[in-house]
DNA sequence: TGTACATCAGTGAACGCGCGTTCACTGATGTAC
DNA sequence: TGTACATCAGTGAACGCGCGTTCACTGATGTAC
């Protein structure tokens, strides 16, 4: 075998997941500017002088926290808007965000939590991760013939509506709890018709 | 003169509005878990015993601020929406929070900062109020004559709609700053004649 | 393959500090007669 | 109006505790020869 790419290295990694994983847990009923360094090493095992090889302070850990909850989401969210039929969208778009709540509550909960929160590191990383997704859902708008005369500037608005409402929407089905996921979901799916149904009336 | 109404009850009072003051203007920066009831008396300029003659504890402190921020919000809300034209209805209810906004912009940082904060009985409390105005905007679209045909559901739908934009509208004027106004308005109220336009043709 | 030195993730003691809460208190305001 | 007692908003000392950060360290991993 030629060169073991280091297993300082993997150990290192290991800490540093751990130390994110067990902050994660601990934001789920606090919020970040609450959550203490120390907190956060005695979840994993370590001693709080660790942390520093890791991250400069909480703010950092926090900034590192929104790009695992939203770096990978771009593909997926590009995925479920190739969909042509409209129906057939906003179908995808609700459930792949009930899958992501189901999947990874905890992340979900930390954007909704710090989208707007005390520290303002993350409040920044958080709207940079928002606003690309509107720029991406606005380019799918954008080549479609619906589109056909409509402004950057309206179609920027369109597709800051429906990011808006997949937060709004991911927010809500944390909220409900499991057993309600349902019930969130048809009103998300209503509110997202509504929404393309003023898109078809608005060169009218 | 018959009977002062007591001096002692009066100046408790201030002491109270006193400390909601101070705690607001720390929580510009700060979300509340992290603000302490030490923080606050100090600001004010009395012992951190004396908060306990006022408030169980930061949690309680920060319920009285969502009734402070929102409770009174009713009746304005209410009025705006009595404007019988859907284009100068937008119009009044954008300028409203755009005035609300400069006008009280602790306020509703604060409202912005703990719907989804860290602190369960503050978010149940912003949680009560936003329904309530929910309500009230469900029961106006209700009286109108455009409303022939819709369910229970389908109201409660546009309503909560109509009351998560005026949320989000007033957390991007926030953060936009006064510079940024006109833009920010111009948009929430294209989203808003997006929803209406929508409204116009749900039961196509 | 073996040896000698460098790197660096994690340690553990120590620091000064502000926190929330308790308690018995003080003295101005309120009330009964 | 005057006096004697009750109330209670705000005080100040004291407590035990966990915090973030510093520092010199250790010992396993990595590297050069």
């Amino acid at each position: 075998m030629s060169h073991t790419v280091g297993i300082r290295q993997a150990q290192k990694q290991k800490t540093r997941q751990a130390l994110l994983d067990a902050a994660l847990r601990l934001l789920e009923d606090q919020s970040l500017s609450s959550v203490g360094l120390r907190e956060v090493t005695r979840a994993v095992g370590v001693a709080p002088t660790a942390f520093y090889r890791h991250f400069t302070g909480m703010a950092d850990l926090g900034v590192a926290l929104v790009e695992e909850a939203l770096g990978s989401l771009h593909a997926t969210i590009g995925e479920a808007l190739t969909e042509p039929a409209d129906e057939a969208r906003i179908d995808r778009t609700v459930a792949l965000v009930a899958e992501l709540v189901r999947t990874s509550p905890a992340h979900v909960r930390f954007v909704a939590r710090e989208q707007h929160g005390g520290v303002a590191a993350v409040r920044a990383a958080i709207g940079e991760q928002l606003g690309r997704f509107a720029d991406e859902v606005a380019a799918v708008f954008a080549a479609e013939p619906e589109s056909a005369g409509w402004s950057r500037d309206d179609l920027d608005m369109l597709a800051g509506m429906y990011v808006d409402h997949m937060v709004m929407t991911a927010s809500a089905l944390l909220e409900a709890g499991p057993e309600d996921e349902e019930r969130v979901s048809a009103l998300a799916r209503r509110r997202l018709r509504l929404v393309s149904l003023g898109r078809r009336h608005w060169l009218d």
